[in-house]
RNA sequence: GCCGUCGUAGCUUAGUGGUGGAGCGGCUGACUGUUAAUCAGCAGGUCACAGGUUCAAAUCCUGUCGACGGCGCCA
């Protein structure tokens, strides 16, 4: 039977005789004694094995034994200043399950080496803890959405045409004709709503966007939730709660590995408990004159140095509703009620508080002509859409929804300076191995 | 699409026109309490690739490839 390093370091089994197995995460010798640093899913322990204390050729194997060989340790528990963690395994028996070859990542690394060498790098300490809060956290989005009665429902991912106008598709040979990986589950999710009233996912979403940025992924997950009768103004409110109930759940599961991160828990622990607020885009654009003397012409749609700049403002997300129309996909509808210069869109983003896009939700246009003209508007054939448009013959209904990005908000919450750590395997533009 | 940075040993790098060095890692040896130990020794190089300038190119020029970042766009 086969102890986690974990339940050693709690001290509950100082004396005692013990098994463990994993990984050797350093090693050195010293003539009669090796030192080698063991490591597992839940921690890292100092293991001693002496000349004498086991068979020659064990304690041979062991002095022989690179970083990464895979060994399983027996031995007593003693607690001691001089171990790491303050808890040692002095070994009386040692088994080698593979030699490991020298490892490729030691000291010095750069940025570049551990991506070509993910596979490898998965194992560090540092992306072990952001994988654990990862897991943390699509739970969290799974039990958030069934706690409130929301059904989960899976999209397609190959899909015949686009939705958010702009982006980029990747294009899949399809037999003899083609498709397209999915960029969004929404126009699928609004079809659902007549069926399940209220409907979340987290599913993979592509975009072809050329942004070399520490933003962007290629292939990415996002948590999206379509829910029949809400306003964009009640998914808002979703949003902010599911945003924080992921932080919450964070810092019940992960104080260990937000510690080991250097993420501030107490700020983390107020944002929970904060109001986080909501300004229209017309405030922010004041705001930005105001405060900041950047001056926006009103109808553009805000940069990344202008998103940066009103976020400085806030110490929790801050919400932005009713962006100018103009800007802004063809199922996003007019808000007749705003005060605005210009029409503006029921719509909204979430920027965390380092500026970055969280989260982007709207309510759908339910006008049949207004979004045949939008479509048209876009250069779209409306044929591609014929299905959609189906939706708005038969009982439509105002609904919302919104799309989260679930690297974007793991990168925030764990202060990563750059996403492709949010993800074990990152896609980017220039890369999709290993 | 636009702008910028980088490419030298397995890794991290020094080297701006004149015989390619070092640290880490590996190997050999020493060491009974190390903290990514210390000491001695050994091996390891198509200076990304191609062309050009020069008596001479890792170094200067042109092109190509690769990686990274920023803008725009987006979650």
């Amino acid at each position: 039977m086969f102890l986690d390093i974990e339940d050693i370091l709690n001290g509950d089994h100082v004396d005692q005789e013990v098994s463990i197995r994993g990984w050797i995460h350093r090693t050195r010798s010293s003539g009669s004694i090796v030192f080698a640093v063991l490591r597992d899913p839940t921690g890292i322990v100092q293991v001693t094995v002496k000349k004498g204390n086991v068979a020659e050729e064990k304690f041979q194997d062991a002095k022989n034994a690179l970083v990464e060989s895979s060994l399983a340790i027996t031995g007593t528990v003693h607690e001691d200043d001089r171990a790491p963690g303050g808890y040692e395994i002095r070994a009386n028996d040692v088994k080698v399950y593979d030699f490991a070859e020298a490892y490729p990542i030691t000291k010095d690394m750069s940025e570049e080496w551990l991506r070509e060498n993910r596979h490898l790098w998965i194992r560090s300490q540092r992306m072990t803890a952001i994988m654990k809060i990862r897991s943390t956290m699509t739970g969290a989005i799974h039990e958030f959405f069934r706690e409130l009665e929301y059904h989960e429902f899976t999209p397609p991912i190959l899909q015949p045409n686009q939705c958010e106008g702009g982006s980029t598709l990747f294009e899949v040979k399809y037999y003899d004709s083609k498709t397209y990986l999915s960029q969004t589950w929404q126009l699928y999710a609004e079809a659902m709503i007549f069926s399940l009233g209220k409907v979340y996912d987290m599913s993979p979403t592509f975009r072809a966007e050329k942004s070399k940025t520490s933003r962007h992924l290629t292939e990415f997950w996002m948590a999206e939730m379509e829910a029949a009768w809400l306003t964009y103004l009640d998914v808002i409110e979703i949003a902010k709660d599911e945003v924080k109930y992921i932080i919450m759940r964070i810092l019940e599961e992960n104080e260990k590995e937000l510690k080991f991160l250097e993420v501030d828990i107490e700020n983390l622990k107020t944002m929970v408990e904060k109001e986080w607020p909501t300004i229209t885009y017309t405030e922010g654009l004041q705001m930005l004159k105001e405060k900041d003397g950047m001056d926006v012409e009103w109808g553009k749609d805000l940069r990344t140095i202008e998103e940066i700049a009103i976020t400085k403002h806030f110490d929790t997300p801050v919400a932005v509703i009713q962006y100018p129309k103009e800007a802004m996909a063809f199922y996003k509808p007019i808000e007749e009620n705003a005060q605005a210069p210009g029409p503006v869109a029921k719509c909204f983003d979430m920027l965390a508080t380092d500026g970055t896009e969280i989260v982007g939700g709207s309510e759908r246009d339910t006008d049949l002509k207004a979004l045949i003209d939008s479509l048209e508007a876009e250069g779209e054939d409306i044929a591609n859409y014929d299905w959609y448009l189906d939706l708005r013959k038969y009982g439509s209904i105002v609904h919302s929804g919104y799309g989260l990005g679930v690297e974007r908000v793991l990168a925030w919450i764990c202060g990563l300076d750059n996403i492709k750590d949010a993800i074990a395997f990152p896609r980017t533009m220039n890369r999709f191995k290993p």
